[in-house]
DNA sequence: ACTTCACACATTGGATACACTTTTATATCA
DNA sequence: TGATATAAAAGTGTATCCAATGTGTGAAGT
């Protein structure tokens, strides 16, 4: 396990302000990665007592850690049926990529325009330490670190609340990935990080632009986002239209 | 009161799959309008046990709707000492207009591209119960409908992530405007919303993207961003400093 | 043998009770 | 009079308890 002291994803500015102890704190740590690394899988059950005895505390805290994930839509949480890891739609997922163009694309003239020496240092740490995960071939890593760089690289444009939004968004990415990608194309390729630095470095607000929304796009074709959703909603018309065809069954 | 059957500020995707029961989102949705029609100044004490009695239920209910409006950053929630109406800082400020811009900006050509007649009109009628409003002075239901127009002209794109992080956002503003603005300016000019739902219709992506943004800017500036925090952090540091110019007051 | 109903089990939702922290009020002393 | 320490209060954090809901199994009836 590599060490995530300069740069972790979920550890923004949400934290303040919501009132969190320490143990709470580690508790949504914990959980949230073990969803955004997917150890956890999509539509996995989280009843409440197994959480609170696993880490020795009363069901009331898990609660509301349950809840605050829920919130952040990495879990689902049906009235007296429990909570479970969130299983994003098609639909959903298309959201998230396209809001995900936007955001990241929109916040990058404020991003070259703070861009420091000392700033972009820290993002290029942040991708060798990507490719070591990647050579070594830890992809659960992997794909965690190349998050984490979308939302360091936000993060320079100094609008915290934009990069709480982003930081959202590349967690869901995570459970659309092992939703609907292959884990080996998931991540980005080898090396696709290092140029927009570069790129940022010279000060080239349209290249980075550019250079943004292709990779996004590209990021977005490793998933599989063809078929249609079972669409729950329909499925009383739907059997009421196959009852009217064929009126007595027996 | 003027209805809001059409669209309701914080009532989006946001309120499935996460487990409201009715009476919660009862709660939730009077707290919701009173922080945001500017009812609760910013700043204002939020004790359970009070909520807890005015709405009948316990503490346990109140815990849950205040820590989803946390969240949504309209209350701040610190350990041990309740929660309260957010305050947002000048640099919050500064982010959360930033943000909108990038976000209803970037939207337009999606809202352009997915807008219709029949959309369009419904957007129209928003407007008209907006000048409505302001022209019966009723400025607190015309910065409500203000937002919400801004909230259904993004929510045209169909993107309900992005429209989710707008309706936070455009809530939010709304206590921006009661911190520091004044009430007369806060609202829109009269008649500005007319005008990009025409550009819209007229499929016209570059000019509604224009509007947008100057749009924005204009609101932006009824708002007083200039003075610095308080920052009480520094207090000590002025205090030491004016006892280092006059060293012995008695 | 298959369906249906009913009861038991498991799990969640909500309320109460208790422990702890912060704040305020009071009393004592300089 | 003013400041500080102590004690009472108000309020929050957590655990436990009970009720309500959903799920699964088994018995009874056709």
């Amino acid at each position: 396990m590599g060490k995530r002291a300069s740069a972790e994803l979920g550890t923004g500015r949400a934290d303040e302000g919501l009132g969190g102890n320490g143990r709470d704190e580690a508790i949504y740590r914990n959980l949230f990665v073990a969803i955004v690394e997917n150890h956890l899988a999509p539509g996995t059950k989280l009843p409440e007592d197994t959480l609170a005895e696993t880490y020795g505390v009363s069901r009331t805290s898990i609660r509301k850690v349950l809840q605050r994930l829920a919130h952040e839509r990495l879990v689902d949480v049906r009235l007296n049926r429990g909570a479970s890891v969130a299983q994003p739609s098609v639909g959903e997922a298309r959201d998230i990529f396209s809001a995900r163009r936007i955001i990241e694309c929109g916040a990058i003239p404020q991003v070259v325009a703070k861009a420091t020496p000392a700033k972009l240092d820290v993002l290029r740490e942040l991708v060798g330490r990507e490719h070591a995960a990647q050579d070594r071939g830890d992809w659960r890593e992997s794909i965690y670190l190349s998050g984490a760089f979308h939302v360091e690289l936000i993060r320079l444009s100094g609008n915290e609340t934009l990069t709480d939004f982003l930081t959202q968004l590349v967690s869901r990415s995570s459970l659309v990935i092992a939703t609907y990608g292959s884990p080996q194309t998931a991540s980005c390729r080898h090396s696709e990080h290092d140029d927009v630095i570069e790129i940022i470095a010279g000060g080239d607000v349209d290249g980075a632009t550019r250079w943004m929304d292709r990779h996004l796009r590209d990021v977005e074709r490793t998933v599989v986002l063809v078929e249609e959703e079972p669409a729950p909603a329909d499925l009383k018309k739907i059997l009421e239209e196959v009852a009217q065809r064929r009126p007595k069954l027996r």
